[in-house]
RNA sequence: CGGGGUGUAGCGCAGCCUGGUCAGCGCGCUUGCUUUGGGAGCAAGAUGUCGGAGGUUCAAAUCCUCUCACCCCGACCA
């Protein structure tokens, strides 16, 4: 390809619009442009880069068993009414009216369709296991899309959904995407993390999700995993053994008012009461639902709210407003505390239990409680509710220690059993002549995220560092002035030797100065760069550069694309 | 949705506080000549409803009101 036949709009300067490293590269690049908030023009290079990467997953999925099929974007409401996600999944859900004032969707996700698909077709036994996937657009109306192709509102997905007769067909299933999942992230040079995660609204019991480890800012999770053994969780769903506390041997005093003014927060307090954080325990005010609860956690630790709305299965949890705390504890924010808090349902974090003679809010303003013990109020439940910690022990093996990570989530897995073939009614007849559902997975990979992710992963300070599968092309032939004759000759020799070999290659037949293509070069990352001009013709040489390391090397002309193809391949 | 911020030429920005030669700069773009190994030089040129609507004023990019869009922090996720 030709660049001036093509169309590669660089930039010079970083777009006011993006943030992250990978996000100002794509547009610098000319990979993207943005259309409207979350919303992107796949630019050609992000064409073939897109091209690539969906060949490399379709590959492994049909390696694996599954079978290719598209489902429509636009579907119809009652699907998602039927399993309830027309209410849980609700403001995700990218909606519509059509003309006649009928509510329509357009798909975020499939489940609800592929098991209307099967529903009409599954009857037998004989028919599975079943593995149907398709490569789409998908549509997301996120709060706050961000990054640029990291979290948009319209995005590239590979999702697949098997369908099984019992649990053990579920898990066979499962284990061969997660096998596929590993081929096509390794093969793309990425060193992939799989960690256990939330099942959220997917619904299900098991879920998992790769990452791609980052050390930047674009990197939006954090994985906790064990130094000793391979356990590896998002924090959202990880746990912990918390390092071992001494048994207090202290006695238990008798609980005190103190008056605390205007010490809303543990800063704050520890600060004024000079006690450590973990001697204190914070009370946090939800409204779940709309009806009020209490947390409790340890000072010193972070709430864990997703583990607090699965114990709650609640729609929706909110901390609560000003207004409400005073409503329901008789003080302002800040002050809350268990004891004689009343109406208010309280969920504690088992950790609480070891601690002796603590400090709680008072239900008063400027007032909080000393030596307070667990006799003083009541817990309605003990619930695993605050975030693990890097530095805590492993829960898996009991002897590591959990060790905190960035990563760009590229893809998940779930088991998701029954939920949606029992809300469609998607049953077969057993070898026993029974009508049973079927057992159901589903399995994403973020295309788009995964191409930005890259990026992420691998660039330096001039521009894009291409995994070699990913990359838009092979290889970047760039006869420094086109206007001479003879470079312009040699480079297109050199395109039609690459191309008739399979490969592909952008040729910079631009007339620029050199310094312009080298930094266009170096900014879209193409693997192998090829470069001719005068100064090594005269030795009879050409030169060749991997984008990695920029390390050049100096060959004969006439072994050009011999040794550019080796070049290649060595990577 | 809550909090913070920004909208001025294709891109990056200055100007706004203190209304009046304020329609500007850099890059890019066009034409010509020169140049061609890491973002060229000279010369000539084009490009703006100053996000939108209303208002205040003799006068608004600048002040006021409303509105739209976008970005950042939080909740959500491939």
């Amino acid at each position: 390809m030709l660049w001036t036949k093509t169309f590669i709009p660089t930039l010079r300067e970083d777009p006011a619009e993006a943030e992250i490293v990978s996000h100002k590269l794509l547009l610098r690049a000319g990979f993207i442009r943005k259309l409207t908030a979350g919303v992107y023009n796949y630019l050609p290079l992000m064409q073939r880069c897109i091209s690539r990467f969906s060949a490399i997953v379709r590959r492994e999925m049909d390696a694996s068993g599954a079978i290719e099929i598209t489902m429509p974007v636009l579907q119809p409401s009652e699907l998602w009414q039927k399993t309830g996600r027309w209410d849980t999944y609700g403001k995700e859900q990218m909606r519509l009216k059509d003309r006649h004032m009928r509510d329509m969707v357009l798909g975020g996700t499939h489940e609800e369709v592929v098991t209307w698909i099967v529903r009409g077709e599954l009857r037998s036994y004989r028919q599975l296991p079943l593995n149907l996937y398709q490569i789409q657009v998908k549509f997301r109306d996120e709060i706050r899309p961000r990054f640029g192709l990291m979290r948009g509102r319209e995005f590239i997905m590979k999702d697949a959904y098997t369908f099984d007769a019992d649990e053990a067909g579920l898990k066979v299933a499962y284990n061969k995407m997660v096998d596929a999942y590993f081929k096509i992230f390794r093969q793309c040079g990425f060193d992939i993390k799989m960690v256990e995660s939330d099942a959220g609204a997917m619904g299900g019991y098991r879920a998992h999700e790769f990452m791609v480890p980052v050390q930047t800012d674009g990197g939006e999770c954090i994985i906790l995993s064990c130094d000793r053994c391979d356990y590896a969780a998002n924090i959202e769903m990880a746990s912990s053994i918390p390092a071992e506390q001494p048994a207090s041997r202290e006695n238990k005093l008798t609980k005190e008012m103190v008056y605390t003014p205007n010490m809303r927060t543990i800063e704050e307090i520890t600060g004024f009461l000079k006690l450590p954080a973990e001697r204190f325990i914070k009370t946090l005010i939800y409204l779940a639902d709309d009806k009020p609860v209490a947390a409790l956690i340890r000072g010193d630790r972070s709430i864990n709210e997703i583990k607090l709305k699965n114990h709650l299965r609640c729609l929706e949890l909110v901390m609560a407003d000003p207004a409400t705390i005073l409503r329901l504890t008789s003080a302002q924010v800040g002050f809350s505390g268990p004891i004689g808090l009343r109406g208010v349902p309280i969920i504690a974090d088992p950790e609480i239990r070891k601690m002796v003679n603590f400090v709680v809010g008072a239900n008063r303003d400027d007032t909080h409680i000393i030596n307070a013990n667990l006799e003083d109020f009541e817990v309605d439940h003990w619930v695993e509710i605050r975030n693990a910690e890097a530095g805590e022990g492993c829960p898996r093996c009991g002897i590591g220690h959990l060790i905190a990570s960035k990563g760009i989530e590229v893809g998940n897995t779930f088991m998701l059993g029954t939920k949606y073939s029992d809300s469609l009614g998607a049953h077969f007849i057993d070898e026993k002549g029974e009508e049973r559902p079927l057992v159901m997975g589903s399995y994403g990979i973020g295309i788009t995220r995964t191409i930005q992710a890259a990026i992420e992963a691998s660039h330096d300070d001039k521009g894009i560092i291409w995994p070699k599968p990913l990359a838009p092309y092979d290889f970047h032939i760039v006869p420094l002035n086109i206007g001479d004759d003879r470079q312009r000759s040699i480079a297109f020799d050199l395109l039609t030797k690459i191309e008739q070999a399979g490969y592909s290659a952008l040729l910079d037949d631009r007339d620029e100065r050199p310094g312009v293509k080298f930094n266009d070069a170096d900014l879209i990352g193409i693997p192998v760069r090829i470069a001719i001009g005068e100064k090594s013709l005269k030795a009879g040489k050409i030169e060749i550069t991997e984008r990695r390391g920029l390390r050049t090397e100096s060959i004969p002309i006439d072994r050009g694309a011999e040794i550019a193809l080796k070049t290649l391949a060595d990577i």
